[in-house]
DNA sequence: CTGTTAGCGCCTTCAG
DNA sequence: CTGAAGGCGCTAACAG
């Protein structure tokens, strides 16, 4: 690989104006740039960017941290802010948090971050105080997503709001045994979406004079092997409820899975609402409420960039409208409504759901 | 950030002695080494990557080629590999190839991987000439996975033989007429799972002197979306099928979806199998070959580390067992019989499909 | 607008 | 086993 001062002398100029001219800095002549760029582009010439870096004290690279990167959630969170980075000559460095056993998760260390990045955006992962510190010491911008860290911008969807319009939408159906999947064990919390809405979830039923049946509402890890796994109980005993809000699309879908093993017929004997969109959700035919992942993610990047590229003379992404006090911007969910919810005993109403039976119609 | 002549200074050594020390190569004083590494720890010393990378010439850094990330193949391998490259303090940079148009993709460039990576694992991606040229002329070490790569290490699994077994289970239970979904188009076949299913499947159906229909061949971009909408004509006619291999099981929950849509009973009306078991396939008691993608992670990114560190006095992995002349690792399949097959005609002899109607029990 | 000159922080010979 | 010293390739003042 050839080196600048070669680029330097190919090109008949000193190595700061090769520097200049390929970053496109400072003002140089267009005659003498075009000539540079030539030379670089014939020789292959492309700046080391460790040497770059060393020099600079930049990295042009962002860390992305996240609990464990197979669900869903993360990895469409991911693909967008890496689109976003390299639109600006940014590049993804995975920081995967996630450990042997589910229960916890490795630490954020200085040894991850230590002028490796510029600049961090975590997928819903609550840090500890001391890690809040390392990156404090560390002088790294971060943005979060989901869970909020405290003294950086956030970028979230309304978890609360988001599971009321689900509730609303059940109970307008005219469902008030209403059970919820998604709890998550005190111990696992900080590895998983907060109990933000299982809050509303109480929220909005005792809003409608609803009691909520505590063993109607279970917990689980947030696979949909899991939720199918430790929701069948509900169905051994006599008393069950007509309608079920899953925290996430994955966890409905094995709701759905193990009520159809009970016998029960959705939307007519059950109906399910589930909270993402997840992307089998449409072929699955379930009803739930959207967020937008990539919207997040690419939100989250525009914020990032924008304090790593402020000072520069690179043209930063403008901040997203919507980012409250310059801290916390808001994504909206909505309703959409499909085949697994009905109103209560009156199933010739609504069409069957993909998992309701066929003959049904 | 302390550098090393600070923690030289504290530990009353040269900085050519830290080096050693923290690095642990070379042979250095025990006693010598600890007061080193006392030093380092209480100034929270951790060596600079990029100054460290621009003296040694490597950088500890390995991308991670993808078409696109979010499917559930692509990102299974990534978190596997990006566990085995973290045990050997290697980290995945993420070289996302998509593009905004779903027929091409992005090229492979001197700027992503001049001096920023040592190595590099393609997930399923083909490359052009011009690309291998490049990754020659920047000798970069690369394993390929489920793509062959000329001159380069191969992970894959056997398409044909995946593929075979799904159809000899398909004719065991009586079927003659099967359809295949999965196929793609001729200009898109760069950036997806190559034909060698598709070729498995018309080779396994003349073995078994069948026929293949081809308004049964079914060409979609392998979501299960897609799939669903594609597959929806054949069951319009008179003369249908009466199974449907689809080559991953995302696209096979699609048409188990469009099947129900249409009133057919499954597996009563019709048999469907996929290839991956993929991590919702269990809970929608899909039959299907299941591969094992977290092993062809690790596997990739031992062989990689292995030449990466293969002349170094760091302990590099082992290489995979299995590894034929060095250059291709062919991971198993099997059979995992779930509840979408059935006899052809004797629909009673095995239980309902979690789409198929509860009533039906 | 362009050239000169110091480093950036570490690794790696080469001596000792 | 340890120290001294020269880069690695580039950026960022500072002059001109």
């Amino acid at each position: 690989m050839s080196t600048i001062s070669e680029v330097a002398r190919a090109a008949g100029v000193s190595v700061a104006t090769v520097s200049r001219a390929l970053r496109g800095v400072s003002t140089v002549n267009p005659h003498t740039r075009d000539r540079v760029l030539a030379a670089a582009d014939q020789l292959h010439y492309v700046a080391s960017p460790t040497a770059a870096s060393l020099a600079s004290g930049r990295t042009r690279v962002v860390g992305i941290v996240t609990p464990f990167m197979t669900r869903w959630f993360f990895v469409t969170a991911m693909s967008a802010i890496e689109k976003v980075l390299r639109e600006h000559d940014f590049h993804a460095l995975l920081i995967d948090l996630e450990a042997d056993d589910m229960m916890s998760r490795r630490p954020l260390t200085n040894q991850m971050l230590s002028k490796r990045v510029d600049g961090l955006i975590t997928i819903t992962v609550p840090l500890r105080p001391d890690e809040l510190a390392l990156l404090q010491r560390l002088d790294l911008p971060v943005v979060a997503i989901g869970n909020p860290l405290p003294g950086h911008p956030l970028v979230r969807i309304d978890d609360a709001a988001a599971v009321h319009t689900a509730v609303d939408h059940l109970v307008e159906l005219g469902h008030t045994r209403i059970g919820y999947v998604g709890a998550v064990p005190p111990d696992a919390e900080h590895r998983l979406v907060p109990g933000g809405r299982l809050h509303g979830f109480r929220d909005a039923m005792s809003g409608h004079g609803l009691t909520v049946q505590e063993r109607w509402v279970i917990t689980c890890d947030w696979t949909a092997q899991d939720a199918a796994r430790r929701t069948a109980p509900v169905f051994d005993t006599d008393h069950t409820p007509t309608a079920i809000l899953a925290a996430s699309d994955e966890m409905a879908i094995g709701v759905m899975s193990v009520a159809i093993t009970a016998g029960l017929r959705i939307p007519q004997d059950l109906s399910v609402v589930g909270v993402d969109d997840y992307h089998l959700s449409d072929v699955v035919r379930l009803t739930t409420i959207s967020q937008d992942v990539t919207a997040q993610g690419h939100a989250a990047a525009a914020i990032l960039l924008h304090t790593l590229l402020g000072d520069t003379e690179s043209p930063a992404p403008d901040l997203p409208a919507g980012l409250t006090d310059e801290q916390t911007l808001t994504l909206p969910t909505s309703l959409v409504r499909r085949a697994t919810t009905g109103r209560l005993r009156s199933a010739a109403a609504t069409p069957p759901s993909l998992l309701g039976s066929p003959t049904d119609r």
